[in-house]
DNA sequence: GTGGTCTAGACCACT
DNA sequence: GTGGTCTAGACCACC
């Protein structure tokens, strides 16, 4: 059955701070919550954003500071490479999700179209 | 955070539901498997599947027959008016997403366009 | 103090799965131990081992098939470029040492010949 | 496995020593940091400390002068040998291993010159 | 205070 | 059996 999917809880954690980054709320440089506080705030255990961290260390999209904690990486050129990244794996599960609903490539556009023109005023 | 929220197991259950009927591997007027089939196939509690079902039911989506078992409705207008629905949601979804991440409508099209010819031949 | 260095269990690990692979004594395609084997072999703990066997598959060295267990890749390209680097970075050390020693580049080969006509016969 | 063999920690300061006398960071002649200092730097016991200079003492390595501390040997053909016997023994290891790798003598030496003309410039 | 590592033990999914 | 994830709790190193 897939109405219990289970994606591990540290890559939801990585989801949730990519989306942070792009949305701005995390900018290049600035410094994370500590591991402890976020451990807190999302009800995991430490080990859990560890390992999401760490993660995204190894990636490039943070880097730690001994004994100060975690930052953004200032690396533009790899923020707007992931950036480019996630709204693609975005626009890949949407296309992805409409095309089980039967609607092919062709008629994709034309519904997002439709669909803007009818809440043009939300 | 919403990955630690737990969505009512019988609502899970409609979504899962919903989502069959309308990718089409429920039809108008399929016989749904038995509760207690779906019981065990989904590992949850005979009395969750009913609940789910009920609720359906009274949506019209479905319609019981006495021992016989539970039906997708003949009703396509209904069943039209649901995928209509579900899609918009998605919609909707996907375009708050999307806004969020800075794209905003004009953009929203042509990103998708772009991803489409980007990815033609998947 | 570097008497008692510290370089991470899961670190050695790795390194010495890498040698092994390296000495064929792993060869491309064969399955490793399983990872609790592992844990008592090397007396650590089975996340210890995870830890290790996770990167190295995240570095494409290693592939995992879900219940049956951890395999060295087929990748012969990839292996050859991992030998490579690893006994760079084995040579980096060497070079690293002596330099410590006093024994700058100009001398080392020349240490290194009269060393080996020394123990022509072992 | 060997990175979970402990080797004695009065040992092991032993060779920490020796590695300073070679490298140069103590001199022949030269007064050593009192017992305990060395105690508090290594974060070992007193006693600990005692032991390994014991026996450095007793091999010649050291000189201790009552009332005033440990030296280095003035032994200039003592500290000579102790060097080249250390770096045998980093060179017989540094062998060995590229042995190992399957790095034959002709090979070894080649490996070792391109190895230095690649990173001229470190 | 910060992050990094390790352990022990539990539960899950795949085969 | 296999690996994968998560937790709780401990200890260490850096600042």
């Amino acid at each position: 059955m897939d109405f219990k999917d289970d994606i591990p809880i540290y890559v939801q954690i990585e989801q949730y701070l990519y989306r942070e980054i792009i949305q701005g709320n995390l900018q290049a440089g600035q410094k994370l919550p500590s591991v402890r506080q976020l451990a807190v705030k999302l009800t995991v255990n430490v080990n859990t954003v560890q390992r999401a961290l760490q993660e995204m260390n190894s990636h490039g999209i943070l880097y730690t500071k001994r004994g100060e904690g975690n930052f953004v990486t200032e690396d533009e050129t790899l923020l707007a490479q992931m950036r480019k990244q996630t709204m693609d794996e975005e626009l890949a599960q949407f296309v992805e999700n409409m095309r089980k609903y039967g609607l092919e490539r062709d008629k994709l556009v034309q519904a997002l179209t439709e669909y803007l023109e009818e809440h043009d005023n939300d």
